[in-house]
DNA sequence: TTCTAATGAGAAAGCGTTTTCTAAGTTGGT
DNA sequence: ACCAACTTAGAAAACGCTTTCTCATTAGAA
């Protein structure tokens, strides 16, 4: 082997690690790591037969730099965080999905923390995500304003799902559930029901607060409509015990909190022999690719969730670009879905069972 | 205010980053950085009185290590990532949320890598995931066995799930789709069927092999059952779609590749006026929580996929602790749980629609 | 030919930690 | 009272990279 000007190195030098390091590739090719690191950033300053030497010695010694270390120097991760409040609802799985695949497409990726309904984990499980990314989508946060309000300022740069702050330069992106609820009561008493149920959500979250608020406006601006509230949850289970309480109630038409309740509620009504739409109309939320394949087909509010996660992206881009940002946040309506599960009320019903 | 022995510093030194930093809490205690460490990684050698200092400085500048140096000099991340064919599949979300919840339990947080069904991105997705992780869990990875061959090595610490290896130290936790499906075609051969059809999954899918495999055995010990291959994907609208090759069969028995694509087929017959089961019998696979909400109620094959998830945790967590792993892999063997989809088989079917 | 400007690459500093190394101060035994 | 042994905390190196700073070399102009 002849010996030139550069003394090129063939044995491999594993570091301390056991990972092959710029220092590797810079003995081989028989230069300076501040070299290494120009090539492999595509600075051209570097002769382009020098670059060709590091390249080569890069791809034989499989060498791949080091995130870690590249995270420290640049000062970023190329990572965003999310916090869901449970990741086993298909909502934040949407929103996760649309997040990840618009993140992906810009090089980002997503480091995901599931605070499973625990709203006093979610400060703490914010501020750690937080730390390891460049960025933070905060989703659903079921901790009270005043919490909220305290840890936003060092979240920056953040991204707020269905809940708002007043802190500035913080984009919160909304579904406009009272109205999309409104719209579903609206759609229940042209039906010529009379009397509604609401079987209401998780209560720590915000967004049942806005349906909430929602059938308030309802109800004031119909008062001929009986509007009841029962207590629920968020999942399949919460609708399918929720039977007895909606065969007492006497309502004809129930607007189940979202899509998965509906659907527990009516796979309760048909063990009960009970009839939907014919003898009761049941109407979800959020409009998941199931609700179009139940039976009967589900009436829903669609909520463009896949979007809003994609958005989510979006707005965060831009923070972290530190871009102008002509819509800090948008406000989603939710578009009526008129499907099988909602029919004409039968003769008003009274407190009686099926 | 008086001067001690230490000189302490009441602004807030911003460093480079505009983040606080050891530095800033070194100095605002009177000690040096290495105190600082000393103290927030709970060294007790420091003496109790400066360690007080040091805490009280951290708390009031509101100190929080950052991670990423912290990676650094440790050489760990407490971070792993984890490669899904596709985020938008309740089986692979299952898997994330198992883990997610398992590793956070420990520390740990997830990193997700969607390939969205793109084979060729694979690869590299997972050499990327990898190396800002401390460890990878690759999920039902849809390349071709050379390949995973080839980079196995440079992923280890590795979990694979529904796919083997033949690399060392290398866990795969499969499920046994081949015996879950002939278990299922043995309960449809069980009710009267005699001519079943499969509706495949997605042709690169490792589990879609162990179907078809299983379906093979099945084949060959029922010779007097035919058993047809119906093209398929892995989602709703795959199913909806194939109503007319399934009806074109003949078959009174289905085995669709998922419950979603059963549910689909479900949702597809039912349009049709075809009774599920009274016409034809259809099966799922995966027990997914709405199998159980359909009408009629889904009979499938019930896979404990969050315990699959949770269990890639403890491999996972066995191989970063480099701990003697007594199980290093396993083998699920799905559960045959009969609901409403299928019954007994009507008068043998010719190909005719219904 | 000589001076200036431009080019290219190495040395070194910096990112924010942890940890080893080192030295100062303290205790205790004789 | 003196020296060894032990505490304790600061200085500095290390982790793996990027980037600024600096200097040597070469090209170009007068």
């Amino acid at each position: 082997m002849a010996r030139g000007t550069y003394e090129r190195q063939t044995m491999v030098r594993r570091s301390a690690t056991g990972r092959i390091g710029i220092a590797d590739v810079a003995v081989k090719a028989g230069v300076s790591h501040a070299t290494v690191s120009r090539v492999m950033n595509g600075n051209f300053t570097v002769d382009p037969e020098i670059a060709a030497r590091v390249r080569a010695a890069a791809a034989e010694l499989k060498y791949q730099p080091n995130p870690v270390g590249r995270s420290l120097a640049l000062g970023k991760t190329d990572t965003i965080g999310i916090v869901v409040p449970d990741l086993a609802n298909p909502t934040f799985q949407a929103i996760l999905r649309g997040l990840s695949r618009a993140a992906a497409q810009d090089g980002y990726r997503v480091l995901i923390a599931d605070s499973f309904e625990v709203s006093s984990e979610e400060a703490i499980l914010a501020g750690e995500a937080r730390r390891r990314c460049d960025g933070l989508v905060l989703c659903a946060p079921r901790m009270s304003d005043a919490e909220l309000e305290e840890i936003v300022p060092s979240l920056h740069p953040l991204v707020l799902i269905n809940r708002t702050t007043t802190a500035a330069d913080v984009p919160s992106l909304v579904v406009d559930y009272g109205q999309g609820v409104q719209d579903l009561a609206g759609h229940l008493v042209d039906l010529g029901h009379t009397r509604l149920a609401f079987l209401a959500g998780p209560p720590r979250s915000a967004s049942n607060g806005l349906r909430l608020q929602g059938l308030e406006a309802f109800k004031a601006g119909h008062p001929h409509v009986e509007v009841l509230m029962l207590e629920g949850g968020s999942d399949f289970d919460t609708g399918h015990e929720a039977v007895d309480a909606v065969l007492d109630s006497g309502a004809t038409g129930i607007l189940a909190f979202n899509d998965l309740v509906a659907m527990g509620l009516m796979s309760g009504l048909h063990e009960r022999g009970v009839d939907v739409p014919g003898d009761i109309s049941v109407t979800g939320f959020d409009d998941i690719p199931f609700a179009r394949y139940t039976t009967p087909t589900l009436t829903t509010a669609a909520v463009p969730i896949t979007e809003l996660g994609q958005q989510a992206w979006r707005q965060m881009r831009a923070l972290i670009r530190k871009e102008e940002n002509d819509a800090p946040g948008s406000r989603y309506q939710p578009r009526l879905e008129i499907r099988a599960s909602s029919g004409p009320a039968k003769a008003p019903r009274t407190a009686a069972h099926g």
